[in-house]
RNA sequence: GCCCCCAUCGUCUAGCGGCCUAGGACACCGCCCUUUCACGGCGGCGGCACGGGUUCGAAUCCCGUUGGGGGUACCA
């Protein structure tokens, strides 16, 4: 066994290689992204290499479908990596599930050289062992079959046995200096000797994730903290893959807090919350979703919580990472999106809108000439009114329709005046004389035949007409609206709604 | 059980021995602005888990306690 002190490590000299792993089941999870985009941001702003790999190394639960979710995901968040699927690199294939001779040739090595052993215990008789000897069955594995004698060997075999690979671990502490949390000591005994090749012969994560970082040059693991009790079997297996000559240093680690929901629990993939996607359906922009990640465990400073993307690598360092967990708090979450929208050019503001617009049946594939126009002049009054792009559509859906289709919503009855009727009179005979059809004109009109004239409060004076015109208690400001919906149709919803 | 991690307002955090009668943001509550809703502005509420040390001095360093989380798989 090399010895710790003799492997050699990465320093700040190092180029820095960090890599994003996922392995491909389910849809993705926010914290897995907060995960990626950790990794990325070190690369960046140390002008490193990211390097995106898939861990698909259990078919039971990987699909094809979550791979290219993680792709989606990835570019729509503008999450880029410099070697990994898609793209190549000098360290091909990328993908674990094609990798499987590279690891059948360091499993031959590690035995070669001792560094793995054969172990025919089931779990059954372990737990057996331990019932047995009045130890706690939680204690897992217990190293029983390190130095088997050849005739119990034998003897396994002859039942037809197939043996797991176990890495043997060393008989002292493993201490390591973690980026985020510092140093971190695990107790020799602590944990059991480990399996890295299921008794099928193929490799588990255990194996291949040190051996692909080895092979990769990555230099700094960052992941998540859940990884963090199995640190101390992945420095011993690196320890021997060094031997072998598969790794030639020891990385670093960092592990990132949990991203944690409701309560005290991890956030759940089966949470809502956890939904890559649906923050997006919903009308997270990439800005604001990336803003709101990476303050989750990072900080830019003392006094300012929204920055961009350049900003964060800019900036970002792993040692300011947070070890504690922190809780996604949605609220928050759309405070910072609702920034980063009125951040946002009004025409770029205006070419997200779209997809939302569409989605709702608002517009069709191609927006027409109308729509187009209708679209450009309602942007700029929700840029300002709106956290998310999903709530556009219901706030922009009268502009959009024919002047029969309004529908009335109930909370747009209440609240008017008593006078419904005079006030909808006065306002109609105040509109019709109106020439020049401008906010201001519809404005001065619309105050004085109701404010003035029937001495309404404005409140309750312009109540009445936004209710016939948009159908809704709350909608965009009223006379930019009745501007772009046009004089015709503006007098042809206040009679319709006047009956 | 054993191992490991974590601990500042409800939440995310600033703080890395004196600048702290602890700063910001979200949320919440008032007020202002106002054609609705927002945006924006002003103000308020609210926290160093506890106990020992170390020190002239501790939110900051050390130890313990308590509380929370994770691991203890032929998952990753």
């Amino acid at each position: 066994m090399t010895n710790a002190a003799a492997i050699p490590t990465v320093d700040d000299e190092t180029p820095v290689r960090v890599r994003f792993c996922p392995s491909p089941t389910g849809t993705p999870h926010v914290g897995l992204i907060r995960t990626a985009l950790f990794n990325w941001a070190y690369a960046r702003h140390t002008a490193g290499t990211m390097v995106f790999r898939i861990e698909d190394t259990d078919a039971a639960r990987d699909s094809e479908e979550s791979y290219q979710q993680l792709l989606e995901a990835m570019k729509w968040l503008g999450i880029d990596w410099d070697e990994g699927v898609e793209v190549g690199g000098p360290h091909e294939p990328y993908r674990q599930s094609q990798r499987g001779d590279i690891y059948q040739d360091v499993i031959t090595k590690l035995k070669e050289r001792g560094h793995v052993y054969e172990s025919y215990s089931t779990p059954e008789e372990v737990e057996e062992r331990h019932r047995a000897a009045g130890r706690d069955i939680k204690l897992g594995y217990d190293n029983f079959d390190r130095h088997l004698t050849p005739e119990q060997v034998a003897a396994f075999k002859a039942e037809g046995r197939e043996p797991v690979l176990r890495v043997q671990m060393p008989d002292e502490d493993i201490t390591f200096n973690d980026l985020v949390r510092g140093e971190i000591t695990f107790k020799a005994g602590s944990v059991p000797d480990f399996v890295v090749v299921r008794a099928n012969g193929k490799p588990l994560y255990t194996l291949v994730n040190p051996v692909d970082d080895a092979l990769m040059g990555i230099t700094h693991v960052l992941r998540g903290e859940d990884l963090l009790s199995s640190t101390p079997r992945q420095i011993a297996l690196y320890r021997a893959l060094v031997d072998i000559g598969v790794a030639r240093y020891m990385p670093l680690f960092g592990h990132l807090p949990y991203v944690m929901g409701e309560g005290n629990k991890k956030l759940s993939k089966r949470d809502p919350e956890s939904n890559l996607f649906l923050h997006r359906e919903r009308g997270f922009i990439r800005e604001g979703l990336l803003n709101y990640l990476s303050l989750l465990g990072w900080s830019l400073s003392a006094d300012e919580d929204i920055f961009t993307v350049d900003q964060l690598v800019e900036n970002f360092d792993i040692h300011d990472v947070l070890a504690n967990p922190a809780r996604f708090d949605l609220k928050k979450a759309e405070a910072i999106n609702g920034s980063h929208v009125r951040l946002l050019e009004p025409g770029d503001f205006k070419l997200r809108l779209v997809p939302y617009l569409q989605h709702a049946g608002l517009v069709g594939g191609v927006l027409t000439e109308r729509e187009q126009m209708i679209l450009a002049d309602a942007a700029p009054l929700v840029q300002e009114r709106i956290t998310l792009l999903g709530e556009a559509p219901e706030m922009l859906a009268f502009l959009f329709k024919n002047d029969d289709q309004i529908d009335v919503a109930q909370d747009a009855r209440k609240g008017l005046p008593e006078n419904l009727t005079e006030a909808l009179d006065a306002a109609l005979a105040a509109l019709e004389p109106v020439e020049e059809w401008t906010a201001e004109n519809i404005q001065a009109a619309l105050r004085a035949a109701l404010v003035d004239g029937l001495g309404l409060k404005p409140r309750l004076a312009f109540g009445p007409v936004r209710t016939a015109v948009s159908g809704r208690r709350i909608s965009p400001p009223l006379f930019e609206s009745m501007v772009i919906l046009g004089k015709e149709s503006s007098l042809a919803r206040l009679k319709s709604f006047r009956g």
